[in-house]
DNA sequence: AGCACGCCGACT
DNA sequence: GTCGGCGTGCTC
């Protein structure tokens, strides 16, 4: 009997069925990628499910066309991820087309490249080789495997006429042989050190506890507390190697920004060649080819930022989460998945241990923690030959505005910049804001720029001198007079002094500016120390990985002495310590409607501050503010992770916050103003029905209009929905997708589980 | 998602 | 009179 397939042609959500042609009788093909016959076109699918034909499997009053010719010769993702990819689609109410697609690198076509191979045995050759001809020969055999000919003219320059002649001697093989990544670089590989490290009882303890685990195959969460520098990467690097040991496979997540080669060395040096890079910036063919070694069992380790918790790792045995509290494990467009969350799911559907590694927990983690639902482990500073740094607050309210040294630096944070310099040390200033000038504004009609697509105002970049919004890339040439005063004069408050005024330049105010950036910080600092090397990392000045690179090679080279950034310097891995920490205004971003606004803070502020000191000397952490007695700010003063959590888990219980209660956000769009509202008004009515029918636990908040109304030019608003249990959200969720809505105008989005409520 | 079919407004 | 707008429906 011959089979049949179902063919998933992303984003279309229902499969296909198709019959395959006789070649491709008697093989699995499930995991393929396929160009089928679609319509009056061809399409691109994944195989998804392969059966024998037979009476039911076939939907009513369709022929069914043949599948005749696979894309490329690789399977796509391993059968056995399917029950995974269905999971996150069921959870996050989504298509497991869409799944696939932010699951699976784009295919790659393959790459073909003279490969030289030496000819065994040799024969003898009819005159001695030539110094390059041997030269050649040593490389080969050095490397036991075949080399691609241009790795071989790059090593041995002018190698071209020696390889004609040794093939034509007979003691070299060149072939034409598939190009993989790994390919480019097979001498790298050679680097890998087995350095001794020594592990305190502490990560002892912890390595313990996760390998009995990893021994029994058991899911198991851990959550690894411990501070910048208490060796959480130690410990995950030994527990890769226990996994290892046991013919099983690991997988590490990071966030986006650490994986820097710096990182991908570190774990290369102690385990070996045998780790795949997962990173979506990646080149496709990088891309496309780890994720093949790991499908094809020649890796089994594989690090990467959130996507990679796709990854095919053979023989999965154990997950680590690096800063599991990184908001950028949440994808926030498209297919809404959280990549901590779904390590757990992971862990628990292939039992193995999860181990989520931070400074800073998040609180939904400690909870849990603490509920016994996760095995805590706790590492205590290691740092214990060096002072704890000095956490000073500088309250910007005491000061004269006067007596500041520059409109953002404080007499306090100005001196102990001065003697840090003086000293030959380095320091970090964090402002968490990019730009010269949040905002510019009238001085006469105090009219404010803002963007014609958001409801935010344009940032003004000294820089390219121009105003930027930071949501939709609109820029505008700064103009100098307000255009706005001439017709909205009569709402100027000096405009009864300006009467009678006839030029048209006294009729309009001019633009000031409001609110600062790193730019500015970087010039007001400049000013203070002319002669002091400073630069300065925001998304700005580190464009791409090498110019973030740059950047940062010159403060661990120590020619960089001051560097100013926006949180990038705060949560950039592999920085160096420094002397002095100062967070210009610990108040950026305090004062937003998210009901994870505190913790935020806390842990940029902790992270921040843990950049201070090194291992031979204390560090200063100074902190300006205008809040002095906020408690984020305090408890990060005090050091005290635990009191802030547990305050803050407090003030969440009250409001049935998560984690003491699941949320689903549910955010319609539209270029058309009045239609969100209506639409969620509406959401709002069916979901209560249900809720009443079904008697489901759910309570409901808003519509109400998002806190960037305008965003793309579309009109936004959200309704958020709060229960204790998901599955109850899961209801509500299918309730109002079940809805359709006849308006092509409007985007509907479901977010299960939100991090960022603008 | 494409691509077709189909029914109403302004204009080479 | 056409060209073309996007609403609706279908693709194994």
């Amino acid at each position: 009997m011959s089979d049949i397939v179902e063919v998933l042609i992303p984003p279309l959500a229902q499969p296909f069925t198709y019959e395959l042609s006789a070649e491709l009788q008697g093989r699995n093909l499930v995991g393929f990628h396929a160009n089928v016959p679609f319509g009056k076109r061809s399409a691109l699918g994944y195989i998804i499910k392969q059966c024998p034909r037979s009476e039911g499997s076939i939907p009513d009053g369709v022929t069914i066309k043949q599948l005749l010719k696979l894309d490329g010769s690789y399977r796509h993702f391993d059968p056995q991820q399917l029950n995974f990819f269905e999971w996150v689609a069921d959870y996050y109410g989504d298509t497991i087309s869409r799944v696939l697609e932010v699951a699976i690198p784009p295919a790659v076509p393959q790459k073909f490249e003279r490969f030289l191979s030496l000819v065994t045995p040799a024969p003898t050759p009819s005159r001695p080789p030539g110094k390059l001809q041997s030269r050649i020969l040593d490389l080969l055999k050095e490397h036991k495997e075949a080399l691609p000919y241009p790795l071989v003219l790059r090593t041995l320059r002018g190698a071209a006429t020696a390889v004609k002649q040794l093939a034509a001697a007979g003691l070299l093989h060149i072939e034409s042989r598939e190009f993989l990544d790994s390919h480019a670089s097979p001498l790298a590989a050679a680097a890998w050190a087995k350095t001794e490290v020594s592990l305190n009882p502490s990560q002892i303890e912890a390595l313990r506890q996760t390998n009995e685990a990893l021994e029994r195959s058991q899911f198991t969460p851990f959550l690894l507390h411990g501070v910048t520098g208490s060796g959480k990467t130690e410990v995950y690097i030994e527990a890769v190697q226990n996994a290892l040991r046991q013919q099983k496979g690991a997988l590490i997540i990071v966030p986006e920004i650490a994986l820097t080669p710096q990182l991908i060395d570190r774990f290369r040096a102690r385990l070996g060649s045998q780790i795949a890079v997962l990173h979506s910036g990646l080149h496709k063919r990088v891309r496309w080819d780890s994720w093949r070694a790991l499908l094809e069992g020649r890796n089994c380790v594989a690090i990467g930022a959130r996507s990679a918790i796709f990854a095919p790792v053979p023989r999965l045995g154990l997950i680590i989460v690096d800063e599991e509290h990184d908001g950028s494990y949440k994808q926030s467009e498209g297919l809404r998945y959280h990549a901590r969350d779904l390590a757990l799911v992971r862990g628990r559907m292939e039992s193995c241990p999860v181990i989520l590694g931070s400074a800073t927990p998040s609180l939904e983690s400690y909870y849990n923690a603490m509920r016994k639902k996760y095995t805590y482990l706790r590492l205590p500073s290691s740092h214990s030959t060096a002072a704890p740094s000095q956490l000073e607050i500088v309250d910007l309210n005491l000061i004269k505005p006067w007596e500041m040294k520059a409109k953002n630096l404080s007499p306090r944070l100005y001196e102990a910049l001065a003697t840090t310099v003086a000293r030959g040390e380095q320091a970090f200033i964090l402002y968490n804001r990019r730009g010269f000038a949040t905002y510019l504004q009238c001085d006469r009609c105090e009219e404010v720029l803002k963007c014609p697509n958001c409801s935010v105002t344009l940032t003004y970049h000294q820089d390219n001198n121009a105003l930027l919004c930071h949501y939709c890339s609109y820029s505008l040439i700064p103009p100098h007079f307000c255009s706005h005063c001439e017709t909205g004069a009569d709402r100027a408050p000096d405009s009864t002094k300006r009467t009678g005024a006839k030029a048209k330049d006294e009729a309009q105010g001019i633009y000031v500016q409001r609110g600062a950036g790193t730019e500015r910080i970087f010039d007001e600092i400049k000013n203070l120390f002319p002669e002091t090397p400073i630069d300065r990392l925001d998304r700005d000045t580190a464009l791409d990985t090498e110019s973030y690179r740059r950047i940062l090679d010159r403060v661990r080279s120590g020619e960089t002495k001051i560097l100013i950034g926006t949180q990038m310097i705060a949560k950039g891995h592999d920085l160096p310590g420094v002397t002095l920490v100062g967070i210009a205004d610990c108040d950026v971003g305090l004062h937003l409607p998210d009901f994870r606004a505190s913790e935020r803070i806390f842990q940029l502020l902790t992270q921040a501050a843990g950049r201070a000191g090194r291992a031979d000397k204390p560090g200063t952490v100074i902190l300006q503010t205008r809040v002095p007695l906020h408690p984020s700010l305090l408890k990060t003063v005090e050091k005290d992770y635990e009191g802030f959590a547990r305050q803050e888990l407090r003030s969440r219980k009250g409001l049935l916050y998560p984690p003491y209660a699941r949320m689903l956000r549910v955010i319609v769009s539209s270029p058309e103003r009045t239609y969100p509202e209506r639409i969620l008004a509406s959401f709002k009515e069916h979901a209560m029905h249900a809720t009443t029918t079904q008697k489901l636990s759910v309570s409901a908040l808003g519509p109400a209009p998002a806190q960037l109304e305008r965003l793309k030019a579309q009109w936004r608003w959200h309704l958020l929905f709060k229960s204790p249990s998901v599955s109850a959200l899961h209801k509500i969720l299918a309730t109002l997708a079940a809805l359709k809505i006849h308006t092509g105008k409007v985007r509907i989005t479901f977010d299960l589980d939100p991090q960022e409520m603008l």
